[in-house]
DNA sequence: AATATATGTTCTTATATGCATATACACGAT
DNA sequence: ATCGTGTATATGCATATAAGAACATATATT
């Protein structure tokens, strides 16, 4: 049963195992170390953040390696987006920075067709 | 019992509700008659996002007045911006007008609940 | 009284977890 | 090759806990 982003994320353990995965792909040994709780529980949620698209996996001899995509991440801006004038949109220098990296790697991207 | 932003949104009445203040301060009962809900159970969500400090209430008469918070909002566009590399962090008139179209030709990707 | 909103109670369903067990792969010894 | 043995990961089952909903009732304002 696939979940949207946000039930996904509303469990406090997922939102760990998450942010174990932030710098790369990782195998379930490692996530188990930082989750907190029995290696069941993290196939477990692994599996859940699977279904709900958070996650890739790629066997690696007999270790699975999980690793973040992108997708659930875009829903969840693409959501936020709708509210920014709450709080006033305005990337901050970290995100400016990264998005002046990006378009200096791919120009194509730039302002082209606006 | 205070959720946080995640928990407080995993539910899809209660992301309707917060949707259906995104233009503005409303009384509960406009709010009930998109919520889909009992009556009661709208006045129970409302707590919730009060706790949460997804929105303010304030007295007109018999009525009682919800209007979105920023602070939560904050909170996830915080959380999201680690991993704004996963996706390219867009958030410049470009992404706007995308983000724009995209809704224009997808009408029933707004606001409805998921 | 009438309207608007909140709360107590109860019921039902969903969710997270641990334990035990199953599956899959690796690797050395035969 | 095949057979064990150890390690990594997944899954079935049982259980505890929480969450959402409706109904009835309470509180507040006019």
């Amino acid at each position: 049963m696939k979940l949207t982003p946000f039930e996904t994320l509303a469990d406090p353990t997922r939102r760990r195992i998450v942010a174990a995965l932030r710098d790369g792909e990782r195998p379930v040994g490692d996530v188990v170390r930082l989750a907190g709780i029995h290696q069941s529980g993290v196939s477990r949620h692994l599996r859940i953040l699977d279904e709900a698209g958070f996650v890739s996996v790629r066997p690696d001899g007999q270790r699975r390696l999980y690793a973040l995509r992108p997708e659930p991440f875009r829903e969840l801006e693409a959501w936020l987006a709708d509210y920014r004038r709450l709080w006033g949109a305005r990337l901050d220098r970290f995100g400016a920075a990264l998005e002046q990296r990006r378009s200096d790697k791919n120009p194509a991207d730039e302002e082209s067709d606006r």
